[in-house]
DNA sequence: GATATATGGATCATAATTGGTTCAGAAAGG
DNA sequence: CCTTTCTGAACCAATTATGATCCATATATC
């Protein structure tokens, strides 16, 4: 199947390497037992291996084993692996920490234009059909609150959580979760969050964006 | 409707795709699984794929996949870049958003265990002698507040955060804003916040924590 | 030291997967 | 109607994965 196993173990071995399962400078199990234990062919393992070599991960040794050479975990890339493997629970939980405030913030920071935007972003997505095309509108809607607050910070954060949300694992959950009443539901909970934004009204924000959140985590998590 | 199915795939692809949720340089799935999962023919995604490619955003090989070429302006890389060029000012302003609201989630979630790391570091920050030393105890205080929560992701966001600080630019902002007088001040506040988690008082180290990053934010920023 | 075993290195034919192309027919809109 | 667009299917071409086999080197055993 030539849908690049080969990347994927390199990145599930090296994510194992990191994990400590074979800490470093640790030797790796036989080549014929790793292909094995990934379900996949020598010959591909192998590729995953060069790969990995390539990255400086490895150091492959004639006769002797491939050995574990450096991990990084406390670099902005082993941040950003570790980021990556979330649960959808910690991620609810965060949204629900940092949106309402960024809301707040929103409300006092918005320009006439930011909020023309994000009335723009909420008509589209209560337009939309499907479930992607809603989806992709949501997120839109949720990204212009934030750049709101002129906090790139801030922005490239919730970006970085919206990433997280457009996984294949989030996307079929959201699917799972979505239907004309929620839908509805949510557009009502985004037009009264716009509502509060156009009142500059920080306290209305927060609240609106709160309780939004809370029937998304309901919806998606069932509690 | 035969009215431009294909643009409209070409609009939302685009935008899953700047989402992240196939970063660069990240393969998209087979142009079947895509043909059914936006429950279009399999040769009307692949004119949709044809106006991205003509945009530049696709690289198509035959035998091998569809390709995200360009377009680092939203995957992981691109925030990454970002978020290591963000100003002081903003970075002051997301910890006095995130770190209040987790240590009220630290009050309630840490384990006694926990509370007694915080306070190994709160005393070694209090007996540090030089700058350096103080300031990579006062890092790891406010990091095992995170731990407490038992959210990875926020943990994690906090690590962002804190590498963020030990940048050369922070590191010369605080070192000129050192003084022992601030050390003493910040050992108080640290003491008032772990105070608060022994008493399991959200409230109380939300406003610690507050008021704590407010004084910091005065001491460098000055205002 | 000689031999056996374990392990990485390399090659090859075959099968599976994937993008590229074409075509006939259905569907939507003027 | 007529045109355009979408659909569904079949087939081609390129790439990758597989499974097997054999070679090269290092280590253990006697």
């Amino acid at each position: 199947m030539p849908r690049m196993v080969a990347e994927d173990v390199a990145a599930r071995l090296r994510s194992r390497i990191e994990a400590g399962e074979w800490a470093a400078p640790g030797r790796l199990p036989p080549e014929r037992e790793l292909a094995e234990d990934f379900g996949i062919a020598r010959n591909t393992l192998r590729r995953a291996l060069g790969l990995l070599e390539e990255q400086g991960f490895l150091s492959r040794q004639l006769g002797r084993g491939n050995y574990v050479t450096r991990l990084e975990s406390d670099s902005f890339s082993g941040i950003l692996r570790r980021i990556k493997g979330s649960s959808p629970a910690d991620l609810m939980e965060v949204r629900l920490l940092i949106e309402p405030a960024a809301a707040a913030a929103a409300a006092t920071a918005a320009s006439d234009a930011d909020l023309g935007a994000i009335r723009q972003a909420h008509d589209s997505a209560c337009q939309a059909g499907d479930m992607p095309a809603f989806e992709d509108w949501d997120a839109v809607f949720h990204q212009r609150v934030f750049d709101c607050t002129r906090n790139e910070l801030l922005r490239e954060m919730h970006n970085l959580l919206r990433l997280l949300r457009n996984q294949p694992l989030w996307f079929e959950m959201k699917r799972r979760a979505f239907s004309e009443d929620r839908k509805a539901v949510y557009c009502r909970e985004h037009a009264a969050l716009l509502a509060a934004l156009l009142r500059r009204d920080p306290e209305g924000a927060r609240q609106a964006m709160l309780s939004h959140l809370k029937t998304v985590r309901q919806n998606l998590l069932g509690w």
